[in-house]
DNA sequence: GAACGAAGGGCCGACGAGCAAACCTTTACT
DNA sequence: AGTAAAGGTTTGCTCGTCGGCCCTTCGTTC
């Protein structure tokens, strides 16, 4: 016998964290905007249709709009024809706060599970056309090598639509939800062109997994990218 | 370009559902009864700690407990040396939700990505005490072929054991909730003693692979344990 | 150029969840 | 008998959220 005593004792009565509902917009909303689903300059539903989606009300979508615009991610302008657009350019990234910090190995962790669970199924279940789109991203970051932000951004739609192709909601939320973690610790990491050289030959392996309906080879390409990022913080990191 | 206007369009403005505390903390307390990380008469700690432990009002967590106590999974005993006990035998689980079943798909996916991660990570990190409480709980398995529900109980200490050798609370976490969620769709399902047999041979396979730190032999082994059970689904559920 | 309509902006009242701090009741141990 | 430790009860307050209403802005249309 001799359950566990360990961590799931802990773990059972961990604090519960209820996010209220303009936290969680907020959250939605921002992480969104900040790895470029939302593209600068688009403009969003109208409030009234917005929180009718979001199952909220509009006084609180307001309150979650009112601080993303404070925070300079979004403008609204009024009238006919007005709307609340994605802020164009965007404004600078925060630095991580010290918990993020110093979480970052389980942030990776669940990042890690995320992107197998996403090439496996992926590999089992894209459709043809998905892959195309998946091949144009790669080819459009082999174009953004000397800048690391576009990069980025291009490298989040990949394994977001990687995600997509899984046909998985939940998997789509859990990987946005993922790169967005992932984003607050990466962005502020200088990324040499040679090295995104090579993750990019990374994702081109795993893409070509998918087309192959190779999910072994898919996870061993996933495992060998993860790696990648994960040494470079462990380096920089505390508790590396 | 022609970027995410499928999925992530409709996950951004998907709605928010934001917990209750009250709802967190029976979802919380039931599942790790239901699962067994709490045995039957265990006794959970006393009401003015717990509710610090939770970081809940005391009164939220007797919203909480009284629910409970009502669906039968709980009672409480007053006086000096009282306190609220899991109670024993435990009531019958119900039917899954028409919603639940709806999902299975989705379910099972989350719980690929969740099993593979952990899977994974366990063979890097597991330390040797913890292969050995794994083999344990292999050994006990084999000893409840012909009794669905004890098997099950111990099925899950094994997943959730695996995810505690990773040391990643996180994992842990969306472990225990992958099990909730795989439970209440299994829990109908008749399992002849040959089917846990072969599951639990699987098993048997996992362990060895992390403990001989195979990350991949680790991750084929639970991929094939998990087709079995999505299999079966498929072929009692709609949508398979 | 006046009216319309669609968009954001602002305001207020009602409701319910959650919190905090008491106090009551039961019961076993000393 | 007394005390300590547990669950049970009550009360009042705060704050997030809802829902609705009206205002302001400004293209479009008549």
């Amino acid at each position: 016998m001799s359950p566990g005593a360990g961590l799931s004792g802990e773990t059972v009565f961990a604090p519960v964290r209820s996010q209220t509902a303009f936290e969680e917009t907020v959250e939605r909303l921002g992480t969104a905007i900040k790895l470029g689903l939302l593209a600068p300059g688009a403009r969003l539903p109208a409030e009234r249709e917005l929180c009718a989606r979001l199952g909220i009300a509009r006084s609180t979508l307001r309150q979650a709009l009112t601080a993303l615009s404070q925070s300079g991610h979004v403008r609204a302008t009024r009238g006919r024809g007005g709307g609340t657009f994605v802020a164009d350019p965007l404004p600078p990234a925060e630095p991580p706060s010290a918990e993020v910090l110093a979480l970052w190995r389980e942030t990776c962790d669940e990042r890690l599970a995320v992107e197998l669970g996403v090439a496996v199924l992926a590999a089992e279940r894209a459709e043809p056309a998905a892959v195309q789109a998946l091949d144009q991203l790669v080819a459009e970051l082999e174009d953004s090598l000397e800048d690391f932000p576009a990069y980025r951004q291009a490298d989040i739609r990949l394994h977001v639509g990687l995600a997509e192709a899984t046909s998985s909601p939940r998997l789509v939320r859990a990987m946005t939800e993922a790169q967005g973690a992932m984003t607050d610790l990466i962005a502020y990491i200088a990324h040499p062109p040679e090295v995104l050289a090579s993750s990019n030959e990374q994702h081109r392996r795993i893409v070509a997994a998918v087309r192959a309906r190779d999910a072994v080879r898919a996870a061993g390409a996933m495992t060998e990218h993860l790696q990648g990022t994960e040494r470079v913080l462990a380096g920089l990191l505390p508790g590396g």
